[in-house]
DNA sequence: TAGACTAATGATACCAAGTCTCAATTGCCC
DNA sequence: GGGCAATTGAGACTTGGTATCATTAGTCTA
């Protein structure tokens, strides 16, 4: 759904400057299709900066390019986004691909939750964790 | 709910060894009402090591007496628990109090997720950010 | 097409949260 | 009180991420 070029442009309109350490970072990002973490980025790209990548990759996030994956023991990964509104993730523990999910189940309870709580409810976290089919089938 | 001495005594009904190191832990953790990191805890208890103290909280959280809390960051915090069953938690951002909630409102959802995706769904994180009531009408 | 100007880079130090190792200690049970 | 395994804590290490800052290099303008 993205590529290099899409990405590019979209960079440029908002500003930003195209250098060979961004491009490169949003080439091996496209590379991924499960979820990945910035040493995985890191590893494939020696001639960038640590920082560089950090930095990259959260503008990415902030342009809806990328989106942060909560993983079951808390860490936070990363992968491509093809959603820009609120959505959740369900994540293949066995082999680490990602369903973006398009309902949010969160927000009709919000309402009952701020009425029986008093609290004004701002945000939320939603991961769901399981086993994608092919490898439940591929273990047997 | 709880208290040191019960606390006691469900470590030594375990098999736990009672250590002063551990005690102070408790104590310490105890003495919190929101979230609290481990250095909170560190640093109010400068005899006790830090390896023993994660080694502690971490076996309290086993023991379901503390509970892992996810704040919006995506960094982990600890709380005293009243509940030893699943359930999820609504932070207040801005004092840090927690509410421990008893309904799981993904439960419903978790079954049509399951068909719809092909996916064994086997857990999820879920928990919820606003202000409550005291600190909205403190701040007007 | 050459500056100029500013954004971007990357080396490096730092930080936060947590694990691992291992020798020394100390609860617990007899 | 003694034996022994559980526990401790100093310290090195890991992972994920931020702050600093001198140097480099896109981009815009003339
Ligand atoms: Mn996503
Ligand atoms: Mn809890
Ligand atoms: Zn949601
Ligand atoms: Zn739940």
């Amino acid at each position: 759904m993205y590529n290099l070029e899409s990405i590019e442009q979209r960079l440029a309109e908002q500003g930003y400057r195209i250098t060979p350490s961004r491009l490169a970072v949003v080439e091996a990002t496209l590379e991924h299709s499960g979820h990945f973490s910035v040493d995985d980025i890191l590893g494939r790209l020696p001639g960038v900066g640590r920082a560089t990548v950090f930095r990259t990759m959260k503008l990415l996030s902030q342009m809806g390019i990328l989106c942060r994956v909560l993983l079951e023991n808390g860490s936070l990964r990363y992968r491509v986004s093809h959603r820009r509104d609120h959505h959740h993730h369900l994540v293949c523990v066995s082999c680490g691909s990602v369903e973006e999910l398009d309902a949010c189940i969160a927000a009709g309870a919000i309402d009952n939750l701020a009425r029986s709580t008093g609290y004004d409810i701002e945000g939320h976290w939603l991961e769901f964790y399981g086993r994608c089919g092919p490898c439940r089938s591929g273990e047997a």
